[in-house]
DNA sequence: GCCTTTACGTCACTCTATGACGTAAGTGGC
DNA sequence: GCCACTTACGTCATAGAGTGACGTAAAGGC
């Protein structure tokens, strides 16, 4: 997306450690110990920063664990749009998101990242960022349709969301040897009862 | 529920204030002031005791917004049985919430507590107890009907449950005057599309 | 009065998060 | 090479949510 002709080198001094170097690390940690059980300052010192420079990079400890899958929401919304408008709502979600899973089109850590979301309760909240912009993409999409209120949209994005980290949730710790977006599909299709 | 005739007079120093003051004045502030904006320390000097006493009543600041909420989930579970069992399973779960609400079975203050939640995100964590135990009261009642599984009670339990939340938010900034039973009532209405 | 039980205060400490301030390390202009 | 400018980092101080340890206060039972 970035125009790469205009990309200047950039001013300043450059970073010490590269995203992907401290989100590799804490997952590993995390992923080893827990997420309670790993604190900021234990993957900084890892990394070889202060945690201060950590909480610069990150707003907060959870969004070390999201990184990259803050954009998805992007990808999903362009997802929505190329599904077919003949289609009912619920099913043009879901042929987005499990496409959108499947297809790895986010990043290839994130089953790394969704297995430590599955399990850390904490993580799951509804106010995580990628969540929150999950729910705003499909409730910008649902309005978007003709017959459709700021009610049903809003609960649209909701219910939506909601079954994908169900469908997610139930891999994580019930069938982890199967793909995820194999989850969510079925979470969708016990959804549409 | 508890036996009068064997409630003795309880052993060892008595509280020093009682649930409802703490939780009076912690609704109070935070209605004027807003959740983030009042400490546990602030509410405890308002109190006259130490931050150390109200966390050792609840365990985290969040509990004290939810206070007897917390034990709606076996309410939730009493009104659910309570419906028919020939209608589908959305809507006895629609009926028991709505009602529940509606008649107010649980808390006067509780309109009070859910206005908190609903302007304040990081409240609406589907992680924090009640919803976790109205998860559970959804899930377990999906798991005894015929032909459900594990999954599908997953979902299910998911899905009411932000649904809930869905028409509480929207109640909440949105549409404040009406009762918020209505709302829940007509988050159903859009769910069941 | 003494023992037991329960509630509270004080102190110390961890962890997440943020603001202030100075410094290190790069680019670009001259 | 020197100097301004920009950006990243470290250090320090601080606030707020929790938690464990320890001593004390206030009740009932004997």
């Amino acid at each position: 997306m970035t125009d790469d002709a205009t990309a200047r080198a950039p001013r300043g001094r450059p970073l010490v450690v590269t995203a992907e170097e401290i989100e590799a690390v804490a997952l590993r940690l995390w992923a080893e110990r827990g997420f309670h059980e790993v604190s900021v300052a234990d993957i900084a010192a890892e990394v070889g920063v202060t945690s201060r420079t950590i909480f610069r990079r990150y707003p907060t400890k959870a969004d070390i664990v999201w990184g990259p899958l803050n954009g998805a929401f992007e990808i999903l919304a362009a997802a929505l749009e190329r599904t077919s408008p003949d289609a009912p709502l619920i099913e043009r979600a879901r042929t987005a998101l499990v496409g959108m899973i499947r297809d790895g089109e986010v990043d290839p850590t994130a089953h790394h990242r969704i297995r430590i979301v599955g399990r850390t309760p904490e993580l799951q909240s509804s106010t995580s960022t990628p969540f929150q912009l999950w729910r705003e993409s499909l409730y910008d999409f649902a309005l978007a349709q003709p017959g459709v209120d700021r009610l049903r949209a809003h609960v649209f994005a909701w219910s939506v969301q909601s079954t994908a980290l169900a469908g997610l949730i139930w891999w994580v710790d019930e069938d982890p040897e199967t793909a995820p977006w194999q989850a969510v599909d079925d979470a969708f299709a016990r959804l549409v009862d």
